[in-house]
RNA sequence: GGGCGCUUAGCUCAGUUGGUUAGAGCACUUCCUUUACACGGAAGGGGUCAGGGGUUCGAGUCCCUUAGCGCCCACCA
């Protein structure tokens, strides 16, 4: 009958893993709606997300619990709105960076490279580690409270998904989208791969200018000429002038000689070069420079690679070869040095490329690489935002997105890695090219069937382009792709907008004809709590698991989604999260409280009709549900849980709680009402707080369940779901008017004189022993008052035997006086003497009542009362007869 | 060079159709070991909403402008 005695504070360590396991396995993450499932309803809209898949190898960070709370967030939301809701979870094979991972690794443990290893080796050790490592991320998002669908998990490189890879990358080539070619791209010498545009950082550094001179041909004149890389000077096939330039215009069509190399080049002349910038003379690098490669495309100039894929000169560098780019360029101006040719150094302030991954110089190389043509594909993708099939949030991205789009350049999606998905294209000893859907055997040109595959990787964003649609079976037609696609939203953070959203755009229309999805949502990144970017050198990262194992999950999660809002990034500090545990707690010993009365509660024959609190929270309550679902259907979320927050705390706990303890020792029917109230409280509260914090209201449901089921009070028109998660979400069901007057009496005769009590006491410390009567004056509502005079009494620490309730002002009988607020409220104290101090107060008092009279005065005056609207008007007029009144009671008094 | 964002209480931040004399958490002051909670309760101090101008009966909220900070994009050696 009674249930066991709950614990005083929240243990969320024994909670949490209890809790998530009884979900998981309980089923509950499944959409109910299944289409692989009899009673099937293709007529009903489900709500879809597909999770930004977190590396395969990847540690929790804050950045996967802020898209994880998000989420699940809308998540939950959704399938208590009674839809069919599927979140699919899986992971991303990470190309560059498990590699990497798996490289390091076999390096310490086995003294062993990869080249070592060979191809196959490697990525069969690779498959071993991601099978041993790869759970372990998937368990920390369970750690979060993910509500995913664990039976859809999917990994970038399974099979499913790289035959969508493969299917994709055949379409685009046969289309011919996809080309194959040299072309000027960014390298990474450390990781030997291509990388993309994306790929590369630009950060501003303190780099060196290098002044020298450029000879020419049979003459003892010179070009000074400026660059920041000597070693290039080595690539170089022009000097380069602006034609206007009256310095430089007689030298052009001249020949100049390369420093050390002594190779003649020509002087040309282009717009491009800016005279006003260095020496107004440009070196021409046209194999290291993408500035210079364009030039010499224009100028049909030769191109010179100097450097190998580790970025060491290679045989073009005549005395350097072999030397690394750095040393080159140091032991090449000191050559230049003693060859007379050198002008001057100066410190030089510029932007550096480097690798997002590695974090070395990228080098701009030519090489040859397999593209894809981007351009119609953007088109789509632009087009798709602009017509409004696809949603930003917060729009301002929407700018940021088009901008991309319309200035972007083809994509360079082969990477020289092995862990991937290896490019599907075979040539024969003749170099025709054969692709297709299954390996072929014979070469599709000549018929030859000695066929090598290539030897790159796609890009690891090319799958995750394709990750809507891949996860759900396409190309097949499967019934999770007919039915869940296209997704819903697309939850993720904006520093991935190009990677990731941007693509899956493009290639979900290309492939599917459809947006892969019809929101956006963009949350911002987080930082330490002044600001900054966590990094592990600076030492201020945050440890989503350690904040857990602190103050619990649902700490964790509250802060970050009432902390953030679209778009912007948001500051996270422990005492926060601390903050939000306290709040956590706060629900705990709520439902505690309400728990405990339900089970002490008997029955009554007759409930009678609610009393003033009771109607009060309700229509607080019926607020707070509209507010909510306002603020839901514009993504403001933050805003959302910070009122639901406030009203569990301020109002059911502070007010409604501590009037309900006086009502259930009244015992009867009234203690019956509160009882009733309590418990409808608590259950819609715990619904609407539940994406937010999905644990502790969990479990407290669970309990409050047992204990209404158990409680003679209660008769269950129908059972109560097993577990919160699809429970339903709550809908208010008073009208909007009845919320307000509601509210207005209850504050007006309880909230306000209590208050004033309060305050009058803590200024003049009054200890509450001291229990002293209060007059209650009221033209219209002294009934209320009287009825509720108990209860007052109690809350403000007064003597309820000593106090009464007129409707009419009799001077005669004040002692002390206070006067509440612009109400007609007034209060008398008895049993105490009249101080100074109190004269001095009411004088404020009668002070502030008077500023507010001539301010609404005024106001009432001027074009207000014309142009506002009536309503507001006439608000505004009440409040000055109230202060009005509350002005000559004041006066009386001080007579 | 283009684009965007931020500037609100000591600190970190909310504040979306413009509507009382602007809020929260933490910190601070005073009081309270009251039978849900000291991870608590009560009361309080603290802001010319970056500066200037404009629209409006009314501006933290809309427009223009100035300054500081930050971010993104971009090929100036």
């Amino acid at each position: 009958m009674t249930q066991p005695e709950l614990p005083k504070a929240y243990n969320f360590k024994s909670t949490e893993p209890r809790v998530y396991e009884k979900w998981e396995h309980g089923g509950y993450f499944q959409p109910w709606n299944d289409p692989n499932k009899p009673g099937f309803d293709p007529n009903i809209e489900p709500f879809v997300i597909s999770i930004p898949p977190p590396n395969v190898t990847g540690e929790l960070h804050l950045g996967h619990a802020m898209f994880v709370s998000m989420e699940d967030l809308m998540i939950r939301y959704h399938r208590m709105k009674g839809i069919p809701t599927l979140w699919v979870p899986g992971t991303d094979h990470a190309g560059i960076a498990t590699q990497l991972m798996v490289e390091r690794d076999l390096l310490k443990t086995e003294e062993v490279t990869r080249e070592e290893l060979g191809r196959e080796e490697f990525v069969k050790r690779t498959w071993e580690w991601k099978k041993k490592y790869g759970g372990i991320i998937t368990t920390q998002i369970r750690r979060l409270g993910a509500s995913c669908d664990w039976n859809r998990e999917r990994f970038t490189l399974d099979e499913g998904l790289s035959r969508s890879v493969r299917e994709a990358f055949v379409r685009l080539y046969e289309k011919g989208l996809i080309y194959r070619g040299p072309r000027l791209i960014n390298w990474s010498p450390g990781l030997k791969t291509a990388v993309s545009d994306l790929e590369v950082e630009y950060s501003e550094e303190e780099a060196t200018l290098y002044y020298f001179k450029y000879k020419l041909q049979d003459s003892e004149e010179f070009i000074p000429v400026a660059t920041i890389r000597p070693e290039t000077i080595l690539g170089d096939t022009a000097v380069a002038v602006h034609p206007d330039d009256e310095r430089y215009k007689k030298y052009i069509g001249s020949r100049a000689i390369v420093p050390i190399l002594n190779r003649e080049i020509p002087v040309i002349a282009d717009d491009y070069v800016s005279m006003e910038f260095g020496t107004g003379a440009l070196k021409i690098t046209p194999g290291h420079d993408p500035n210079d490669y364009a030039i010499a495309q224009r100028h049909n100039l030769p191109i010179i690679s100097v450097l190998d894929t580790a970025a060491k000169v290679n045989d073009n560098g005549g005395p350097y070869q072999g030397q690394d780019r750095f040393e080159a360029r140091k032991n090449m101006w000191a050559d230049m040095k003693k060859a007379g040719l050198v002008i001057k150094t100066e410190p030089y302030r510029t932007t550096i490329p480097r690798s997002q991954r590695g974090g070395e110089i990228v080098e701009p190389m030519i090489s040859t690489q397999w593209f894809v043509t981007i351009e119609p594909l953007a088109q789509a993708a632009l087009e798709a935002v602009r017509d409004g099939r696809i949603k930003i949030v917060p729009e301002r991205f929407e700018k940021v997105y088009f901008n991309w789009l319309e200035n972007i350049k083809d994509w360079c999606i082969s990477r020289q890695l092995w862990w991937g998905h290896r490019i599907p294209v075979w040539y024969c000893p003749d170099g025709h090219m054969t692709t297709g859907r299954e390996d072929p055997t014979q070469c599709a040109t000549c018929g030859s069937t000695e066929l090598h595959q290539d030897e790159d990787v796609l890009d690891t964003w090319f799958s995750s382009g394709l990750w809507p649609f891949s996860t759900l079976g396409w190309p097949d037609k499967t019934p999770d792709l007919k039915y869940f696609y296209p997704t819903s939203y697309m939850e993720t953070g904006y520093d991935i907008l190009f990677f990731w959203v941007a693509r899956m755009i493009m290639m979900g229309l290309e492939f599917t004809g459809e947006a892969p999805f019809h929101t956006v949502y963009l949350h911002g990144l987080i930082r330490d709590e002044h600001g900054r970017k966590m990094s592990k050198t600076y030492g201020n990262v945050i440890d989503p698991l350690i904040v857990m194992d602190d103050f619990g999950t649902d700490a964790l999660r509250f802060t970050l989604l009432v902390g953030s809002s679209p778009g912007n990034d948001m500051s996270l500090s422990v005492k926060k999260v601390e903050a939000n545990r306290n709040f956590a707690n706060k629900i705990w010993n709520v439902g505690r409280f309400v728990i405990t009365a339900i089970n002490n509660q008997q029955s009554v024959d007759e409930m009678g009709d609610y009393g003033l609190a009771d109607s009060w929270i309700w229509a607080k309550l019926q607020q707070l549900m509209r507010d909510v679902e306002r603020q839901f259907q514009n993504f403001q979320y933050g805003q959302a849980g910070q009122q639901i927050y406030d009203f569990i705390w301020n109002d059911f706990a502070d007010w409604y709680i501590e009037i309900a303890k006086q009502e259930l020792a009244a015992g009867g029917p009234t203690a019956a009402r509160a009882v009733d109230t309590l418990a409808r409280v608590l259950d819609t509260a715990l619904r609407l707080l539940h994406p937010f914090t999905p644990f502790v209201t969990e479990e407290l449901w669970d309990h409050l369940r047992t204990a209404v089921r158990n409680s003679p009070l209660f008769t269950l028109a129908a059972d109560w779901p097993d577990a919160l998660i699809v429970a339903k979400w709550p809908e208010p069901n008073e009208p909007e008017s009845w919320e307000e007057q509601k509210m207005a009496d209850f504050e007006e005769v309880m909230q306000q004189p209590v208050r004033a009590l309060r305050n009058f006491h803590a200024e003049k410390n009054i200890k509450p022993s001291q229990k002293h009567g209060v007059v209650y004056v009221h033209p219209y509502k002294a009934e209320i008052l009287r009825e509720y005079l108990p209860i007052i009494s109690a809350l403000s620490s007064t003597d309820v035997e000593q106090s009464f309730v007129y409707e009419q002002y009799k001077p005669e009988e004040a002692v002390t006086s206070l006067v509440v607020g612009a109400t007609e409220m007034y209060l008398m104290l008895t049993g105490m003497k009249r101080s100074e101090e109190d004269m001095a107060r009411l004088e404020k008092e009668l002070k502030e009542a008077e500023s507010h009279i001539e301010r609404l005065e005024k106001l009432l005056a001027g074009d207000f009362a014309k142009k506002a609207p009536a309503h507001l008007v006439a608000k505004e007029r009440e409040k000055l007869t109230a202060y009005k009144e509350t002005a000559e009671k004041i006066k009386a008094q001080l007579r």
